[in-house]
DNA sequence: TCATTTGACATTAACGATAATGTAGTTATA
DNA sequence: TATAACTACATTATCGTTAATGTCAAATGA
């Protein structure tokens, strides 16, 4: 009625346990008639081996963990099935798991859980604003004690863990003068509340031709469409006005932002510009096309994976390493 | 260097590996001093149970499988967040994957591995057109055959699982009728390839108002952006001109065909009215807002694990059951 | 021919956790 | 006072799998 053992087959077929084991895995010292009998059992009870008894023994699970936050970003989904790929390729599987920005009881439960079932390894991503936190920074203090390792990766780094980050500053400064390059001058960049490597870029390039920038913070829980939505909302009722250029802190808030400005009469990018960051392929549909900027997502994941991976078959030991990924203008209509 | 177990607990404290498992689990027979040293030491140690392990002995996981397509669908998305809220009120951890539409190796693999890690019970949703193939036909048959109860959802009954249906039957029927009752005439439906449920829905409707539908299948892997955009832009070349009004086999497909007519130069609605399945966010930012007809997700999802819940428990020990579920229309713009 | 190697298996121990059972020492009961 | 009952532990067995040894007969070599 449960499922089939290794005790099963070998009752079946008449063999030692042990037997079965080295049959299945086609090692040495079994006979060619035993082996195929012990095959043909296995097939006919339907056996799978049981993971957990084989990690418990072999004292790794050849599991990894993936930890992201936003999970129902295109973006995401991309990046989570590349990095599946390269891990299945390296004989790893993975476990997926999806966390908030917020540091919620669930982020910690969610990545313990991981842990309690004996990952090899930890990838965590795209978390925002809590860089050193207590919460995340003590779960990396327990990788880095029992011996996992753990890369990180669109946050700002720890110096506890590998890390790869995107150079928002780079992004947003060719972002900002492409923007520029355009034309515009009353130029707003619509952020999120703690994050301001992406602000950093567009101010800079600002700053170097000289026309003043505006940094608006929504100040909420995430950079969502109805966030965005309320932001730009929020802004023309301050100002009786769109600007005349607004970058927004990812594409779907530059969704959010410019179906507010639509809503209110506003054409872009006519009476309002818009571009975003990330790349996603919503942007490509909407109306008009968004202009973004973004990155090779099977160069990205290919780099997070295989920094695990040097950590976990030793070929890499020395301290916290940290890599940077460009990204590339994707000029659309609506900038 | 490697994790803390019971036994270093153990040694550190001076008792049995047992005396500390009762402790750490607040079971009687042991006293009020050794619980507490034993959970001091715990902690300092750093302790987390071994969930591999765990499962082991107790013969059980405590951990469902939750396989479905389309991960990156946001509906998708909050249902399995709702899941796992409910079973983790249960007890429950869950396993989440995705899958894809078309049997691939991976979607049997991504299973097997569910499997092999001993899950107590499955969730599978959202699979198309491939009911009582082969693949999906054989897990379930294996997961029968291990007393493992699956939950199916968003497929047509396989009679080996319990399941959820949404009426899609209806909500194209109830969706066929608002359009209609807008006094369009010329309507076509944007069906996928092998889904016909909306369909004849939607030709139900039609036939009731001796309305002539048409139904146009665009034949390619999945519901995306793109392949309606295609679709869409296709007709346009075919016909001349759009219909006057397109119910789109969801919201996506829906935006994705809103967008080609816009590029076109036709306005929606006047030129053009869309509508979709779903009631995902980003229907509501779009421009113009999408009307859809969806349903509450939590209740979805509630009904679902409460299915599987009532097998884990041994309450409902039964025949398959199949249940229905109703969507309510959500009138917004574009239709 | 007898020691030695080799082939083909069986046996044992171990992984970490838990349940069932065993066992001293103390306390309560007859 | 003898014995049962209880307290607070320790011991042992078990889950499914694998690695490290053990074993025995046939084949090989000197």
């Amino acid at each position: 009625m449960a499922a089939a053992t290794l005790k099963d087959i070998a009752k079946l077929v008449g063999v030692s346990v042990n037997t079965v084991s080295r049959a299945l895995k086609d090692k040495p010292d079994i006979g060619l008639e035993t082996r195929e009998r012990v095959k043909e059992a296995a097939a006919a009870l339907g056996y799978r081996p049981n993971l957990n008894a084989r990690s418990l023994v072999l004292q790794k699970s050849s599991t990894i963990g993936l930890a992201v936050t936003e999970a129902d970003n295109p973006v995401r989904m991309e990046f989570c099935e590349k990095l599946r790929s390269y891990a299945a390729d390296c004989g790893y599987r993975v476990l997926t798991i999806s966390l908030t920005h917020e540091w919620s009881k669930g982020n910690r439960e969610a990545l313990e859980d991981l842990l309690a079932r004996r990952v090899d390894g930890l990838i965590i991503g795209y978390i925002w604003g809590l860089t050193g936190e207590q919460p995340l920074g003590k779960i990396l203090e327990e990788c880095r004690s029992c011996n996992i390792p753990v890369t990180v990766f669109g946050t700002p780094e720890t110096g506890m863990a590998d890390c790869v980050e995107i150079d928002f500053f780079d992004s947003a400064y060719q972002l900002a003068n492409h923007v520029i390059g355009q034309g515009y001058k009353d130029i707003a960049f619509f952020n999120s509340s703690a994050h301001s490597t992406r602000e950093s870029g567009f101010l800079q390039a600002m700053a170097e031709h000289r026309i003043k920038g505006r940094a608006v913070r929504w100040m909420t829980n995430g950079a969502g469409l109805e966030n965005a939505a309320t932001a730009m909302t929020a802004y023309l009722k301050k100002h009786g006005r769109p600007p005349e250029a607004v970058i927004a802190f990812n594409d779907i808030s530059a969704i959010g932002i410019m179906a507010a400005l639509k809503q209110h009469g506003y054409r872009v990018p006519e009476d309002c510009a818009v571009a975003g960051f990330d790349n996603i392929e919503f942007g490509a549909y909407y109306d008009p096309p968004l202009t973004t900027i973004g990155f090779d997502r099977g160069v990205f994941a290919r780099t997070v994976w295989e920094l695990l991976f040097n950590r976990l078959n030793g070929s890499e030991t020395g301290p916290a390493k940290r890599l940077k990924l460009h990204q590339e203008l994707v000029v659309r209509k609506s900038c």
